[in-house]
DNA sequence: CTGTGTGCAAACTCTTTGCATAAGT
DNA sequence: ACTTATGCAAAGAGTTTGCACACAG
């Protein structure tokens, strides 16, 4: 892959809007304000799980108002290209993860905050017998957690 | 617990209104025609996944149609008392499952359906480290599985 | 009787879409 | 210029809710 990774640029604490363009050309996107804005706020401070709607009222609070369809777009874009990963968590709404490793999550039943933890299903993955003229696309792992009574 | 369990009554091929009937009354539920209905329906053909819509067509089919708002009432009433188990798989909508026990889901991409695997979320669930004041409530595993190309 | 469940329709939340306008190359 | 994205509002899907009526204990 040509251009820069999305963790090269995470690790750089981002900002610059040169990475920031050349990330979004070397996936297909075009460099737009409203995309810079979201790859700046999602990628500029580690690993992060947001909703399009808390997304929006970040861009919001920057100065940087965007339409929530436009916001909607930029999160598919940016799943279906390889930057985010969607989450299939099963609270109402979708979460998108800035972190596209093979990893799982821990779910907090009383906050609805979603962590990452190390435990990758590869492994799993090698236990299980796969139905014939299927593979494998992905092992979501979601660990739902209680208060400790 | 008292009376008959889910897995009695899924293993007499059921249909015997009496045994519905304690069924829902071990679990705290009204018998109800509705209900009494949609509990031969769930559990008088081996495990099943069903959502709310899925399951009103066949209620309606054997000629006992009735409210959508009370087929998704019973479904999560049903849940609430362990008699199911609420999937989240991340597609649309809520998939209900009749087998309670501790186990995963495939999940064909390309037709959308689900099916049981043995392997359980238990074992994994001893190597995780749990947060402070937390304790695990589940494990979800999903295994997507999209055409072999 | 008393309380709970049902049916219907309306409300609600999250997400997508259509179309005119604006912006990127 | 030509193409693709944005914004807005409307449409959509799935689910829940409010209230009058029906039914179970």
């Amino acid at each position: 892959m040509a251009g820069l990774s999305r963790e090269d640029l995470a690790s750089r604490a981002i900002a610059s809007e040169k990475y920031v363009r050349r990330m979004l050309a070397t996936h297909g996107l075009r460099p737009t304000r409203q995309r810079i804005g979201l790859i700046k706020l999602l990628f500029g401070s580690g690993n992060r799980h947001v909703t399009a709607d808390c997304l929006a009222a970040e861009a919001r609070a920057v100065q940087m108002p965007m339409s929530l369809a436009t916001v909607y777009n930029a999160l598919n874009n940016f799943a279906n290209v390889g930057l985010l990963r969607r989450l299939e968590i099963g609270v109402g709404r979708t979460v998108f993860d800035t972190s596209t490793s093979d990893h799982s999550h821990f779910f907090f039943e009383d906050s609805g905050e979603i962590a990452d933890i190390a435990v990758d299903g590869s492994r799993l993955a090698q236990e299980i017998v796969v139905p014939e003229g299927y593979k494998i696309a992905k092992v979501d792992i979601v660990v739902r957690l209680r208060k400790a009574s």
